[in-house]
DNA sequence: CGCGCTCTTGACTAGGGTCAAGTGCAGTGG
DNA sequence: CCACTGCACTTGACCCTAGTCAAGAGCGCG
């Protein structure tokens, strides 16, 4: 099992965790690259994502396309499209994946039979709001240098309330050029600011692992707030 | 009145209209400039905005501010902050502004048992939610030309919605600071951005006005999509 | 009258984009 | 086993967009 751990951390009754083990299908694995949900899909299709890594980005008009978010295990993909129409955002594997599709048409009528579970889902959509909040300040008003540290920090946090974080770093499949294109930079400046990072001893992005230097500095550095992702204090009124 | 006309659009029985206006207390006119939501109000209080405009931003740490959105009549003001928790938001009025303020106790209930209206709240999240990330593709991968123009553009359209543009233009009370803020620039160079759009006679903004010039060239050089704030194409199943 | 706010313009600087070239693999096919 | 291709990454040289610093104009208001 791998529902986000915003779920397990209010322990769940049976009757809750029954609801939501319902509500999934068996788990497929997806080979890299496999398009999970595209915007022009027929039907919204949704899937709670077990293992592996996903991009959630928006094509443009010009072919670029713009990185907004991504999902790594214990996230949703695609409910955003099953709550409301979320325009030509795609979803697509950058590692070989397991997910466990969504049994849609359930949706709505398990999440008002438990309400718990409808805050919970809100909770998620919430945070997703945040992420994009957050992603616009960065873009807008930090330097590159700034957002670079400050999103390895963020991932940090992900990854380790799905236990998937070391105590200084984290396995991390992104390339130069999806990380360039997540922060709205070019990979060429991406790579040199990879690179101050490192020779700082601040952070190290190599062979697809996140090694940090000295936390307290690049916390120092980036301003990251450490509450902004924590499920305590970001939680509604009680779930 | 003044709902939001997604709600007017898709004619509303005269139940579903006696169900929105139990929602709404009764007319308040506040001077500009008086908070009207702030990220640390004891409760939630949320509002429809009927007249004058809104700031929605985010202030950062070091004492600035990030101007997420605007706020025009027929817009809500802080539903977010009902339906889930959307952190150190603000929204200040910026102009004298006359609202009506929710009675939000009641809004769940009235959209579980007004399915309807519950879709069209769902699709003002959504619409909430498109704008933050198509902010996101402007700050991220447009020249400051380009989207300040867009920015020009789509406020048009909203205003449309509502029965407050022209066919050249529009009453706009930002001031340059709050557009730069909005934008993700800095004052000075807004300030020489307009001056361009001025010189190349695509859009004068002046004295509280907007007016276009050769539109036809303006939505070429924003490549505006003209569709992404359309109602009929962007509403999810049959609202 | 003087203060503060918005807007305007100029001169200078720097952060980050563009262009170009090169390295080091991992496949793939002969 | 070796060539050939393609992709991810690296680095350098150059340039342009937008930020910074500085000064001044116009205007509403106490």
């Amino acid at each position: 099992m791998l529902l986000r751990k915003i779920f397990s951390y209010s322990a769940l009754t049976a009757d809750e965790m029954d609801a939501l083990e319902d509500l999934q299908g068996s788990q497929v694995r997806v080979a890299r690259g496999a398009l999970q949900v595209h915007a022009d899909a027929p039907q919204p299709s949704a899937y709670v994502l077990c293992d592996g890594w996903c991009l959630v980005f928006k094509k443009l008009a010009n072919g670029e396309r713009q990185v907004m978010d991504i999902r790594v295990p214990g996230d949703f993909i695609g409910i955003e499209r099953i709550l409301y129409r979320a325009g030509n955002i795609h979803t697509e594997a950058i590692t070989e994946v397991v997910v466990r599709p969504i049994r849609s048409e359930r949706l709505l009528s398990t999440f008002q039979s438990h309400e718990r579970l409808g805050k919970a889902l809100m909770w998620t959509v919430s945070r997703d709001m945040a992420v994009a909040n957050e992603h616009l300040v960065d873009v807008a008003k930090r330097s590159s240098l700034e957002r670079t540290a400050h999103f390895f920090l963020e991932v940090w946090k992900r990854l380790d309330m799905v236990g998937l974080a070391a105590h200084d770093g984290y396995d991390c499949p992104l390339s130069q050029l999806d990380l360039a294109d997540l922060l709205g930079m070019t990979a060429i400046h991406l790579n040199r600011v990879l690179r101050q990072l490192r020779e700082a001893n601040l952070t190290t992005f190599r062979d697809g692992r996140v090694t940090f230097g000295k936390i307290e500095k690049l916390i120092e550095l980036t301003g990251f707030d450490v509450t902004y992702l924590e499920e305590r204090s970001s939680r509604p009124n009680g779930i």
